[in-house]
DNA sequence: CTCGGTGCAAAGCTTTTGCATCCGC
DNA sequence: GCGGATGCAAAAGCTTTGCACCGAG
């Protein structure tokens, strides 16, 4: 699936989301939608904001806010807490899920993916009867500066 | 090892520690550290400080900041980003090491421990090409509100 | 005696909120 | 037209910073 379609499809999905709540198909909202589908990798708020003002859209900082956590709400956006005061988001339809690994030494976030993750998250679902929704797992690593470098480079 | 013995421990490394980096082993950065191995389970920065100022030990905010870089700098103390702006932080000294599972209803936080998750880490820090030093890893989860309670309880 | 560490308060940043206006339904 | 949604700006909440003073080495 190209990358123009998964953005259709998560529209549609957005569409439905809102019909199935009762909330109104604002423009705001799916611009908003769009201009995520459209970037790459993690982003902001902030980022997020900055970029539909240069392209001249009018909305305002609370609009994205709400229309995160809309599109959190409906699976189509993942809310990663990385750093201290700073959520960062990214698409979560279309794209496998995976976990993260952070750079002590740069800051660059990298992701893998790893089965035995799903597996845990079953085991432990069950050792404590709870009925596990999502999870987040980070890894915290250091790496020699040249190594580095050819990561962000790839 | 009984509490009292991990909390002397505890001041000890701190000691070492202060000593090793040319530090200066000032009586608040000792009072704060004991307050930690004095309290259970997960606090914040304004729960701690507010618990010395009812003990009305002279500190301030920013000394508690300070002190808790450097606590979780020498591994005595890991700090948790559970919550949106909100820096959670717990002992990590004397006690098994373990990971969260926070219900998406109360906001209990649980904790578990699965091997596995050591694993993933080894092959994950192999293959990437990086040295993981720690992790998080936090699964968010349901519960029917009866045994929540009991999980409380317990 | 020096200068790192502290207390206090102000500033900084991200996120939330109040309110008048706007527009989807 | 009604009531939810938006934009703007002010407020809130956690964390950091500036500065004068204090006290560990």
């Amino acid at each position: 699936m190209v990358r123009a379609n998964i953005a259709e499809k998560a529209q549609k999905i957005f569409h439905a989301y809102l019909e199935n709540k009762s909330l109104r198909k604002t423009p705001e909202r799916f611009a908003i939608l769009e201009e995520i589908y459209t970037r790459d990798g993690h982003f902001n708020v902030e980022s997020l904001y900055v970029s539909m003002k240069e392209k001249n859209y009018r909305v305002s900082r609370a609009t994205v806010y709400n229309t995160l956590d809309l599109l959190v709400d409906c699976d189509l956006v993942t809310k990663h807490q990385f750093g201290r005061n700073l959520a960062q988001f990214e698409r979560a339809y279309g794209f496998r899920q995976h976990d993260h690994l952070i750079c002590t030494d740069c800051n660059e976030v990298h992701e893998f993916c790893d089965p035995r993750v799903q597996n845990i998250q079953t085991t432990v679902g069950q050792l404590l009867r709870f009925n596990v929704l999502h999870h987040s797992l980070i890894f915290y690593a250091s790496c020699d500066r040249e190594n580095c470098e050819n990561k962000i480079a790839s």
